[in-house]
DNA sequence: GTCTATAAAGCGATAGAC
DNA sequence: GTCTATCGCTTTATAGAC
């Protein structure tokens, strides 16, 4: 007869299991040191297990990397909420390029772009799945937005342009601040997200505004 | 006496010293595996030397590394050429963009992008000099020209907007084709530099444009 | 300067007791 | 499931001959 839930009734974190410890370590050592360079003892020490523990949650040091990176990709890039305001596209537009803008710049999201972005030339899947659950739902929610906004004729896109549009979007929301950051080169005097948002807001209207 | 140069008369390649066949492999294994990922006796197999002539040379696999870089941003970064067609400002623009988003799709430029990314928050100098001598060039030699295509009337911008104007601008052109490359995702159907530099310098036209 | 050989330490992964 | 202990291999860096 075993025990129907493992409760461990008397640590000071009780609803924590190991494998959670080994996941939320893996991810401070994993983003701080990059992938190569991280060793499992520094995981296994920075979750108070031992090293073997790790190996009976995770086959391998790189299966612990890739769930590691699927995990926190799934709440880094919580999906844009749509704005409040629909009946000003320009309004519209600036939040959710200024909400884009700061999932872009938060500590947690850098550290993953960079460790992702070093890898994945020997982990495709890592960059591809990266991919699938960042930029390609931002993009999925600027493209809802944009087609409803086209629709109620409050602005001039048609689905053909709609691409494009957005990649051009998207680009001037992820540019220079964006590099500095993972670079960490210090950010450009005067220039902050609200900045960058309108100002791609105001390029974007002044393209594909109604006249 | 010492001979006044080093001549090698016999090999295959006598102009090229030891120190520079060192950088030329460490480019290549660098690029390849990442920093911590690449060792030092694959760099000597690849020069066809010991390792401890590399160590003559360098003193640290960091102190390679570093060099390495630094050789490899000056010719990856040549500064971009000021487009020929002064009279239309859209043509020059786009000359201008296309010529931005070739030397970024180089595969030799997303390398280093992805090596100095991933390694940039251990070795905060080389994101800097990385910065310094790709990302500024490419800003002051568009600052020069939108500067001159404004003083002439060409274009709507006076000096204050100019940063915000330039980050937008490159931002467009290192959007989502860009990252997808660096990530290894295969590009957007029907997506080339070529159309993705004209929606820019449309979409800048339409801001900044003299109507 | 360049080599061979090796030191000294760290690595991922596993065996076996409990 | 979890531990301690260790295996077998690779790593950076150096010593000493030439």
């Amino acid at each position: 007869m075993s025990r129907p839930k493992k409760i461990d009734c008397c640590t000071g974190q009780p609803a924590t299991s190991k494998q959670e410890a080994i996941l939320a370590a893996a991810q401070t050592v994993f983003l701080e040191s990059g992938y190569a360079a991280a060793s499992m003892d520094a995981v296994a020490a920075l979750a108070n297990v031992s090293k073997a523990t790790i190996y009976a949650h995770f086959s391998s040091k790189r299966a612990l990397f890739e769930e590691m990176i699927g995990a926190r990709c799934s709440v880094a890039f919580a999906p844009l909420p749509l704005p409040e305001c629909y009946s000003d596209a320009r309004q519209a537009l600036y939040e959710m390029a200024e909400h884009f803008v700061s999932l872009l710049m938060a500590p947690e999201a850098l550290a993953l772009h960079r460790v992702i972005m070093g890898e994945s030339p020997r982990l495709p899947e890592v960059g591809e799945a990266f991919y699938s659950v960042g930029p390609v739902r931002a993009i999925q929610r600027l493209t809802a937005l944009l087609s409803d906004l086209a629709r109620r004729g409050l602005l001039a896109l048609d689905e053909a342009e709609m691409p494009l549009a957005i990649d051009l979007f998207t680009g001037m929301l992820k540019g220079d601040m964006h590099l500095r950051a993972v670079l960490g080169v210090p950010p450009k005097p005067g220039m902050t997200p609200q900045r960058l948002a309108a100002g791609a807001a105001d390029m974007f209207m002044a393209r594909y505004g109604v006249k």
